[in-house]
DNA sequence: ATGGCTACGATCCGTAGA
């Protein structure tokens, strides 16, 4: 099974680099944040024209979430249950026999903020969802932009990005606290190359320094990081004009 | 120098992202 994630940073603007991502790199499950649409937009023909199904969860203007799949999404959440959220940063859908929650973290914005504290209670909820999600699904994969760098090595430059947004150690330790209720981060199971990363700022051509962060992550559970053969972040349509700041993860399965 | 892009929905600038 193969499975991506990506920042799409509006679904409008980025369907023509989705449309070739796909037909290069056939997936069975996609994950898509920040789709910038509310439903009634949505391009569910354009999606389904690719032989792909398709759930959604969106808004105008900022966040929207959505399930790409190849065979049909069954038991579509949207949302964190019992977690009252305007916001469309949630969506969970079983396919294939796996469990899939497409998640778009909070930003932050700065710490100390309302929309840091907002951050942490948010990723505190999700918690509680994952943990009750693990005990009915043994395979789950949780899956998206996380806006967290987990540890040093994710950041291009850890001294400047020491205690800020993104790599402060609330949300380090909100982010582990995740995965401690039994999931893996599928990419360091592998060795990687140095400094890999899957967001770089539109500025100061930091993708051309490779100034970025990884924070698009895809974390299993247990029998599913088991069977992970490989997990990679895909640089190529962060090249291309007017392009995504951020790239797709892949990961595969042998399931 | 705390900026520098990009997307959006509103106007010709503000908000937000990360």
């Amino acid at each position: 099974m193969r499975i991506a994630t990506w920042n799409v940073n509006s679904l409008r603007v980025r369907m023509p680099h989705l449309k070739d991502w796909l037909a290069a790199n056939p997936m069975d499950v996609v994950a898509l944040q920040e789709t910038k649409l509310a439903d009634p937009d949505f391009p569910q023909g354009e999606i389904e024209a690719l032989g792909l199904h398709v759930a959604f969860s969106g808004q105008r203007t900022y966040n929207g979430v959505a399930l790409l799949s190849a065979s049909e999404p069954a038991d579509v959440v949207a949302g964190i249950p019992g977690f009252a959220d305007e916001q469309k940063r949630v969506l969970a859908a079983t396919i294939g026999g796996v469990r899939v929650i497409d998640v778009y973290v909070p930003n932050g914005q700065a710490v100390g903020s309302d929309k840091y504290d907002y951050k942490l209670r948010w990723f505190a909820a999700l918690r509680d969802y994952v943990s009750a999600e693990l005990a009915r699904h043994p395979r789950l994969v949780v899956l998206g932009d996380y806006n967290v760098a987990p540890e040093d090595r994710d950041v291009h430059d850890p001294k400047a990005w020491e205690g800020q947004v993104l790599a402060s150690a609330p949300e380090r330790a909100a982010l582990r606290a995740l995965l401690e209720t039994g999931l893996e981060d599928c990419f360091r199971r592998f060795e990687q190359p140095e400094k890999s990363f899957s967001w770089w700022d539109y500025r100061m051509m930091a993708f051309r320094r490779n100034a970025g962060l990884r924070i698009d992550l895809i974390l299993a559970s247990a029998p599913l990081a088991e069977a992970c053969t490989e997990c990679r972040i895909d640089k190529t349509p962060r090249r291309l004009e007017r392009p995504s700041d951020h790239a797709p993860v892949v990961a595969l399965f042998d399931i």
